[in-house]
RNA sequence: GUGGCUGUGGUGUAACCUGGCAGCACAGCAGACUGUGGCUCUGCUAGUCCGGGUUCAAAUCCCGGCAGCCACCCCA
C-alpha cells in the first residue's frame, strides 16, 4: 500500500460508522435530557491557551502545527480547554449556570495502543457558574445515565467517587504540603502498580510512612478520622452527594484513592471503570473551580465529565450491545438495460418520497441482480427489462416472503 | 521516550523448524443453472513489508531498516 492510514488513526467503513452515529446519537439525546446544549469549538487553538499549564506531560503531545507566521497553533487535545475558553469569551452575557456540551475529535501524539489513538473521539460536558452539590450531583448522575442508556448496568461498570479535598487534608496529617501533589499522581495508580512498587515510589517521594498511607487509602466512609474541620465537612459533602444520587447509588464506591491525575480538579473527582478491570478507565470528571481563573476569567465554579469513546466501545461490544447489523434498502431496482434505466430512475424518485431505494448501476442479468439485492438485504426487488417497458408494470418481489405484486410503473 | 510480540492476495491462514512450482477458505468480479434470489458449479482478480547477505536456489537462514499490535509512561 502506497499510502498508509498515518498511526493512531482510525477509519470508519459504514458498518463501524453505524455503529460510532448510533453511539453518539445516545450521548447526545441523553445530554440534551437534561438540558445541556451542543457547541463546538475549531481543531486548532492557539499554542498559548493549551500549554497554559505549567509541567504537564500533555504539552509534550500537543500536534503543533506549521508556524506560518508569528502566531503559534495546535490541535486541541481536550474539549474541557476550548470549551473554557468559550466560555469566557461570553461569560459577562451568559446567564447562569451554562450547560454545555461537545462531542467531537481531538488529538494527542503519543504510541497508540488498546483504545488510546493519536485522533479520538469524546464527549464532554461542563456545567459552569454553580459550587452547589446538586450541580455534582447533576453531573455524576447524567455521566452514569450516558452509561445506562447505551444498556450498562451495575453488573458492568462501578463509578469510583472521592473529594480530593478530603484526601488533602486527610494526607496533610501525614505528609508535608510540598508533596502533595506528587503523591496524589502516586495514589491515582496505585491500583495498577504492585504494593511494593507502591511503596517504593513513596520512599522515593521522601515519603516513609507508606503503612499509614495505606491504611488509610483502605478506609471506608465511617472509619475515617473526622476530628478535623476540614475533613468533617467534605465528609459531610460526600454524603450529601450519594443521598442526591438516590437510586444511583448503586453505581458508586467511595474510593479515596481515586485521584485523578489532571491537577486542575479542586472538588468531587469521580472515574468509571468496567467491573472487570479489563479497560482503562472509560469515564472521568470533577470539579474544576479554578480554570475559569486561571485562564484569566472571572472566578467561576465549574464541573464535568469527559468519555472516551475508545474504550467505551470496545466495552459495549464486548458487553454484546451493539452489534453491526445493518439495515439494507426497501427496494433494489435493477435495469437491464440502458434503455430501461429511465424508467427505473423515474420509479425510484417515486418510491424515494417514503423509501429508501437503490438502484442499479452495474448492469448485470437478472439472476446477479438479485443476488446482490440479496446480499446488501434489499426488502423488495424490481426488475425492469423489455417486458415490463413495454406493459408498463412491473414485479414487486418481497425478498423474504416471497410474495410478489404487480405496481404500474 | 522504554520494552515485548508479530509481519504471506482485501480478510483469515498453510508452506518457515528441515531452503526446491506460494496452497486453502472467505470476500470481490464474470458466467452456468432459459427473465426472478439465498444452494451448487466454473472461470477470473489478487500476496511473501523493504533493503542487503548466504546459496545453484530464499516466504523459509543471517544482518539492518520499516510497519503494526500490546504493555510501560501518561491519559480518554
Amino acid at each position: 500500500m502506497a499510502f498508509a492510514r498515518p498511526k493512531g488513526t482510525e477509519d470508519f467503513y459504514p458498518s463501524q460508522m453505524a455503529i460510532r452515529s448510533r453511539i453518539f446519537d445516545s450521548l447526545r439525546n441523553t445530554s440534551q435530557k437534561y438540558g445541556y446544549r451542543e457547541v463546538s469549538t475549531p481543531a486548532f487553538e492557539s499554542l498559548g491557551l493549551l500549554s497554559k499549564k505549567e509541567g504537564e506531560e500533555i504539552k509534550e503531545q500537543i500536534f503543533t502545527l506549521e508556524k506560518r507566521s508569528k502566531e503559534e497553533f495546535g490541535l486541541r487535545f481536550d474539549l474541557t480547554v476550548p470549551l473554557t475558553r468559550m466560555f469566557m469569551e461570553q461569560q459577562k452575557s451568559l446567564s447562569k449556570p451554562v450547560r454545555w456540551f461537545a462531542l467531537d475529535r481531538m488529538w494527542r501524539y503519543e504510541r497508540p495502543q488498546k483504545g488510546r489513538m493519536r485522533e479520538f473521539y469524546q464527549l464532554s460536558v461542563e456545567l459552569f457558574g454553580a459550587d452547589s452539590l446538586t450541580a455534582d450531583a447533576e453531573i455524576v448522575s447524567l455521566a452514569l445515565d450516558c452509561l445506562i442508556d447505551l444498556g450498562l448496568t451495575e453488573k458492568d461498570i462501578v463509578l469510583k467517587l472521592n473529594d480530593r479535598k478530603l484526601l488533602q487534608a486527610l494526607l496533610l496529617d501525614i505528609i508535608p504540603k510540598g508533596k502533595l501533589e506528587a503523591v496524589i499522581r502516586l495514589i491515582d495508580k496505585r491500583a495498577k502498580i504492585p504494593a511494593e512498587v507502591f511503596a517504593d515510589e513513596l520512599k522515593k517521594e521522601g515519603i516513609d510512612k507508606v503503612s499509614e498511607i495505606e491504611s488509610l487509602l483502605d478506609s471506608d466512609l465511617s472509619s475515617i478520622d473526622s476530628s478535623k474541620k476540614e475533613v468533617r465537612d467534605a465528609l459531610a459533602s460526600i454524603t450529601t452527594l450519594l443521598e442526591l444520587l438516590g437510586d444511583k447509588k448503586k453505581y458508586v464506591e467511595f474510593d479515596l484513592s481515586t485521584a485523578r491525575g489532571l491537577s486542575y480538579y479542586t472538588g468531587i473527582v469521580f472515574e468509571v471503570f468496567d467491573r472487570t478491570g479489563k479497560y482503562r478507565s472509560i469515564l472521568g470528571g470533577g470539579r474544576y473551580d479554578n480554570l475559569v481563573e486561571m485562564f484569566g476569567g472571572q472566578p467561576t465554579p465549574a464541573t464535568g465529565f469527559g468519555i472516551g469513546y475508545s474504550t467505551l466501545s470496545l466495552l459495549l461490544e464486548d458487553k454484546g450491545l451493539i452489534s453491526a447489523d445493518e439495515a439494507g434498502p426497501d427496494y433494489f431496482i435493477g435495469a437491464l438495460s440502458e434503455g430501461q434505466a429511465s424508467i427505473a430512475l423515474k420509479l425510484a424518485t417515486k418510491l424515494r418520497k417514503k423509501s429508501t431505494v437503490e438502484v442499479d448501476v452495474m448492469g448485470r442479468n437478472v439472476g446477479n441482480q438479485l443476488k446482490y439485492a440479496n446480499k446488501i438485504k434489499a426488502r423488495k426487488v424490481i426488475i425492469i427489462g423489455e417486458d415490463e417497458a413495454k406493459s408498463g408494470s412491473a414485479v414487486v418481489k418481497d425478498l423474504e416472503t416471497g410474495k410478489e405484486e404487480k405496481i404500474s410503473l
